[in-house]
DNA sequence: GCTAGCCTACGAAAGTTTTCGTTGTGCTAC
DNA sequence: GTAGCACAACGAAAACTTTCGTAGGCTAGC
């Protein structure tokens, strides 16, 4: 499981989808030394969560897993731990932080009538 | 922000109301020890998170903030953290992780429809 | 060739979290 | 009273995460 500083890398990474720590570190802004990415990066090789190829002088990163199944880990772990696996509670949690426009809550309309579909398939 | 082992005490002590260390940590079913529970209790308590009162011998123990604030706490940073804010995203992992129930989908459908209506309250 | 600038590598330190052994206290039953 | 039991308190160690200083390598420009 990823730990807070390698999610937030894991996150710049999604969005570049290859990038140097260069890139990663300069798209974080946190203020902490280039060094410190770099490490965080290596440990994160180490572990398997990224993986490394050569570019010129310097070294192109990008995540090994894909971002959905990460993602869907790390809510898995959530709604057990913390939301009694109510994914309704999770949602409740979510929305009262930051509110969604209509378009969204829209989309997720969309998204739980795909579900419902494929309820209806396998019963 | 709470760590794993302290969510993991805040989802006994959510289920619960209010407990014992004793109770809390049958209740958790880790093979960590009984003074391992009662530090990290200890802990939550001078961090602010629990707040203790006395009863017969023993001490009992309850969350001081509500549940519902703890959640939306987490699930909003997780969902800024990991699903650059998509409320949608973050119900599709946990949705992936962990099937809900026809009946489960509905009542968040139903969820959606109430905020839909306070967004129109106010616009 | 030498210097400046960028990069990687390494190791250690600082910070946190998690764990547990030991000790002291109060209560109960004999 | 005292042995046994359950609990609280404390301190320290272990494990892990996060940070950074320093050193070494490569390239481009002078």
């Amino acid at each position: 499981m990823p730990t807070a500083a390698e999610l937030d890398i894991l996150a710049v990474l999604w969005r570049l989808g290859a990038a140097t720590v260069r890139e990663v570190h300069d798209e974080l802004g946190k203020d902490n030394r280039y060094t410190t990415t770099l490490k965080t990066m290596q440990l994160m090789t180490e572990k398997g969560l990224l993986t490394r190829s050569e570019r010129f002088g310097s070294h192109v990163y990008q995540a090994s897993v894909p971002k959905e199944q990460t993602q869907r880990q790390i809510a898995g772990d959530l709604l057990k731990r913390a939301f009694g696996g109510s994914a309704r509670s999770l949602l409740l949690g979510a929305l009262a932080a930051q509110p969604a426009s209509r378009k969204e809550l829209d989309e997720i309309r969309v998204m739980l009538d795909s579900f419902d579909r494929e309820k209806g398939k396998s019963s």
